[in-house]
DNA sequence: ATCCTATCCTGTAGGC
DNA sequence: TGCCTACAGGATAGGA
């Protein structure tokens, strides 16, 4: 569940707390996570130090002296968690534990391992196959209507499934593309290829004031994200749509419908998102439906 | 090229 | 109470 707005609370997070610091020692699992991690990664980390943060979609950069950069992904369930000092218990699950010279330590910690630890040469990045392959980030350069048209052309893939491909925006995942075509007022259902500009337009303003609001309050937690302090994120609480099945949508009343796209769980509001809608009015707007 | 499906993995919720 | 199954969804390989 670790999307755009939850890889970026840990990603500012550790801008301030590992940043600076040095590492003593990586020590790392064994285990397989999306890829194998080479022991190499550890011998190569060690004497280094934290210089500094980036983000493209869910993948997060954090970069070392020696042109070294150890790029991650949280996939489904994956943690850092930053300890001041050194726990006493260990926790299931960590993969890397990184010991930095000060006592202070992070732990990549990842029961489903999804995720990914990779080293990438930092001015290399571009030539990494996982960050080559993504659409821009919407955050870092925001996507205009014409944007979403341009990209959108010619795809018969519902809107829903375009919002989630990473290659052509990176960073919505599944709670977030839900929530961003409630805010919009689009019918995830509608193929991408023909929306009309009014709806991309909707879309267009929606993913940034979506992915503010969630950031502001650390993200969404269901049960597995947390920060790296181990606090879970408050968004859940203002989520529109998002596992709210039958439950009455908070604008219109109507109950919220869950249906399956691409295997995946989609939510919207049958009122507010009607099939053909031009897209709904500001907040705070009249209903006109 | 584009789209769709199965796969990886574990914790948890629900049924019986 | 305990066992079993289904489900959650990140990315991606491979097939249609």
């Amino acid at each position: 569940m670790p999307e755009l707005p939850e890889v970026e609370t840990v990603r500012r997070m550790l801008a301030t707390t590992v940043v600076g610091r040095t590492i003593r020692a990586v020590r790392l699992s064994g285990a397989a996570l999306r890829e194998r991690i080479p022991g190499s990664l550890a011998r190569r980390l060690r004497g280094l130090r934290f210089t500094g943060t980036d983000r493209h979609g869910k993948y997060l950069l954090l970069h070392l002296d020696a042109g070294v950069t150890l790029l991650s992904h949280l996939g489904m369930s994956g943690r850092w968690l930053f300890f001041p000092v050194a726990p006493q218990a260990g926790l299931p699950h960590v993969h890397a534990r990184v010991q930095l010279a000060d006592g202070a330590e992070l732990w990549f910690q990842d029961p489903r391992r999804f995720g990914l630890l990779r080293l990438v040469a930092t001015t290399r990045l571009g030539d990494d196959r996982a960050l080559a392959a993504l659409g821009p980030d919407p955050v870092t350069a925001p996507l205009s209507a014409a944007d979403f048209r341009a990209r959108a052309h010619g795809t018969r893939v519902s809107v829903k499934s375009f919002l989630l491909d990473q290659r052509r925006l990176a960073g919505l995942g599944n709670i977030y593309a839900s929530e961003i075509l409630f805010r919009a007022g689009v019918d995830p259902r509608r193929r991408a290829g023909v929306l009309r500009p009014a709806e991309w337009e909707a879309i267009a303003a929606a993913v940034p004031v979506v992915l503010a609001e969630a950031l502001e309050r650390m993200g969404t937690t269901f049960s597995t994200y947390r920060t790296i302090w181990n606090e879970p994120g408050q968004f859940a609480e203002r989520l529109a749509v998002y596992d709210r099945a039958g439950e009455p949508c908070r604008r219109c009343g109507t109950p919220i419908r869950r249906i399956v796209q691409g295997q995946r769980s989609t939510f919207f509001c049958p009122g507010c998102q009607a099939r053909g809608s031009r897209g709904r009015p500001a907040r705070g707007a009249p209903m006109g439906t």
